[in-house]
DNA sequence: GAGCCTCGAGTTCC
DNA sequence: CTCGAGGCTC
């Protein structure tokens, strides 16, 4: 549906726009529920979603004939469009890390200088390349014929969309003397010439017009229906690779020269250079061509030439240490600042949001940015009524990046923050001496806090609950339906109730509650991380439960490290058992530990958890066991530099065999390995 | 005690 | 995505 259409209200349908409207929004539906769930970056608000799919019911529920015609809305909202299947990456695809001046392309320089212990005349031969403004994808070649092919997805997995790269006419099907097994990288990308063309096209046939090209080529890249992709003009520059049974080359540009061989597009303005003056060189040129160049890009790519460089050099957490991306300043856009209003998040944060005369700032409307924290407001010095700059920080979130002062208005005041909660309780706003969030001391009285709680509670990677979305949450939390989390397991009492409600029929009510039920079996890891407590989030959830088990166990074993020094005087008191097996645990330490005591010594928290666990079926956390190693359900410390692989690796792998990894040795531990002693690396090589 | 890395929390837009 | 803070290593 395009926007400012006019909507007919299903009474006003005939039966023929009917079918076609139904038909239309099945569709809509059915992409906007791959987007969600499939590839996890939805497109459009869950309030906007709901609109869509009540609109679908209420046409159905009017023209039911109609509606049992198509196969696809009876599962509407039922279970997600199977959509693309999912393809792990053999080798992570990375993201790059950032640079937005010469002076931090200087930095990176020396840092891989002092890295490699290299010599001060010895010279850091770096590949220079516009870095694409398209889509990241994996190309998977096995003896020379093109099997597989997948999107970046999160990194680590992606989506299968080989049927669309067959499109493009720059992925060759076959390559000549190359590797048994060869997974080239690039970018997908749309010209602007065809990116003008085919909104041009779009307009004239009433369909949807594209952003820009990106988003273009991302919509043609993600049709189901191929024969759509093959009209989209897409086209590849390859610049990478992944997983290869022999290393070709030794260099990057030696690389680069084959992937031209096999028939590979590689950037033509692609250059090697060997001093930091000649990168910044390269990046004003290739800044100055930006305009006329056929194709978006939005920066300049540095990579270490050497390969044996590359390895030696490895990554920091999910970005290579040997390649940053020189990125163009981002677009800016002038606009008022209309007001500034508070935000409460779960944890009670108080967070200032600036609202916005709506500008469009990279070919996207903006109305909101976020001012973080007091500190921050300050150090900008933004007061209402200002102009402000705007830009899209990553070319995503929008950020307030100054103040024009020429241009502020006689009379404006310096903002103040607000001393108590804007919640009904006007709860004092506390700032904890060294933090730079204002909380609301209300805890868990606070009705705003409550709901976001709640809304965490069945937030995607908690209980997830399909058909209760942030806007339900809200609205059944003002009608008493739902207070507690336990609430929502008990919502089928009022089934009759809910299907009076408007925008609720027979079927979305039917949807709803049977989505509950599906989770009613959960695991404890789920379970402890939608408790929502503070600084326990996914990973730590997991942690907890894969140490405790059980719900039961880990409650008894907070409850009893709480009763360790009262006063929190911890220099005179002995932690006890219980405290000290929870500060073992690797990854956590005093502070997560008493915000773990202070929820328990809550009695609130303890209704809560009690009254789950009555409503549901918890999981204990299965530990992938390989059954036979000799590390499985023994307790394992690491200390020291590991000569085979970094510390959280060796983690990952003795986790992966069943082993608990500790932070200290206590003497629950089994195993303490230490450095790359031959008869301890046996656990981390099975 | 400094510096690195990971995790948590909050946010925006389509 | 970005920032801040906690936890760990050196």
């Amino acid at each position: 549906m395009s926007a400012g259409q006019q909507e007919k209200s299903p009474e006003d349908l005939n039966i023929f726009e009917a079918e076609e409207t139904l038909r239309a929004l099945a569709a809509e539906i059915a992409r906007h529920d791959e987007l969600y769930h499939g590839k996890d970056d939805p497109e459009i608000s869950d309030a906007d979603y709901d609109a869509l799919r009540r609109r679908f019911d209420a046409i159905a529920d009017r023209f039911p004939s109609i509606a049992r015609t198509l196969a696809p809305s009876a599962s509407v909202g039922a279970a997600p469009s199977a959509g693309f299947a999912k393809v792990t990456h053999s080798r992570p695809m990375l993201s790059l890390s950032n640079a937005f001046d010469g002076e931090e392309v200087t930095e990176f320089v020396n840092r891989i200088r002092r890295f490699l212990s290299l010599a001060a005349d010895e010279p850091v031969g770096l590949v220079a390349e516009p870095k694409i403004d398209g889509l990241s994808a994996a190309l998977r070649y096995e003896n020379g014929r093109f099997i597989q092919g997948a999107t970046r997805g999160d990194g680590t997995v992606g989506e299968d969309i080989t049927r669309n790269l067959r499109t493009i006419d720059d992925i060759p099907t076959r390559l000549e003397n190359a590797p048994a097994v060869l997974e080239i990288r690039g970018e997908v990308y749309m010209r602007k010439d065809d990116f003008r063309a085919l909104n041009q096209a779009q307009e004239a046939s009433g369909a949807k017009v594209f952003a820009n090209p990106r988003n273009a080529a991302a919509g043609s890249l993600r049709q189901l229906d191929s024969s759509i992709t093959t009209r989209r003009k897409l086209r590849f520059f390859a610049y990478s690779w992944g997983e290869v049974s022999e290393r070709p080359s030794d260099t990057q540009a030696g690389f680069l020269e084959l992937l031209r061989d096999w028939g590979f597009q590689t950037n033509p303005l692609t250059r090697l250079c060997g001093t930091v003056d000649e990168l910044l060189a390269r990046y004003a040129s290739i800044a100055e061509q930006r305009a006329t160049l056929p194709y978006d890009i939005d920066g300049v790519v540095y990579k270490v030439n050497r390969l044996d460089w590359q390895d030696r050099l490895g990554m920091v957490s999910r970005a290579p240490r040997w390649a940053i991306a020189h990125k163009f300043p981002a677009e800016q856009a002038e606009t008022i600042l209309k007001a500034i209003d508070i935000q409460v998040g779960r944890t009670g944060a108080l967070t200032p949001v600036a609202r916005l005369e709506p500008v469009t700032v990279g070919g996207v409307v903006v109305s909101n940015a976020t001012l973080h924290n007091e500190d921050e407001v300050r150090r900008k010095g933004v007061r209402v009524g200002d102009t402000v700059v705007i830009q899209r920080a990553g070319d995503v979130i929008p950020q307030v990046v100054r103040v024009i002062e020429d241009k502020r208005p006689a009379g404006s005041v310096p903002y103040e923050f607000p001393a108590v909660c804007p919640c009904a309780l006007k709860t004092p706003v506390i700032r904890i001496e060294g933090e730079a969030v204002r909380r609301c001391g209300g805890g868990l009285a606070c009705p705003f806090q409550a709901v976001e709680r709640l809304k965490h509670f069945v937030s995607r990677d908690a209980f997830d609950i399909e058909g209760l979305g942030e806007k339900q949450i809200q609205a059944f939390w003002e009608d008493k339906l739902i207070t507690q989390p336990g609430d929502i397991f008990r919502l089928k009492e009022h089934e009759a109730a809910l299907k009076k409600r408007e925008g609720w029929g027979e079927k979305s009510v039917d949807n709803l509650l049977a989505a509950i039920e599906g989770r009613r079996s959960i695991g404890l890891d789920k379970m402890i991380y939608a408790l929502g407590i503070r600084q326990v989030g996914q990973a730590t959830a997991r942690l907890l439960a894969s140490n405790y088990g059980t719900l039961g166990a880990w409650r008894t074993a907070m409850l009893e490290a709480g009763k360790t020094a009262p006063d929190g005087d911890e220099s005179t008191d002995m932690p006890n058992d219980a405290l000290s097996d929870l500060l073992n645990i690797d990854q956590i330490g005093m502070s997560v530990a008493n915000d773990l005591i202070a929820f328990f010594a809550e009695e609130q928290s303890l209704r809560i958890v009690s009254d789950l666990e009555n409503e549901l079926d918890i999981q204990p956390f299965a530990v992938p066991v390989a059954g036979d190693s000799p590390v499985a359900g023994k307790t394992v410390v690491f200390t020291g530099t590991l000569a085979t692989m970094g510390r959280s690796e060796a983690k990952a792998r003795a986790e992966s065999l069943g082993a608990k990894v500790a932070g200290s040795v206590s003497k629950k531990t089994d195993y303490v390995i230490v450095g790359a002693r031959p008869s301890s690396t046996r656990f981390c090589n099975p």
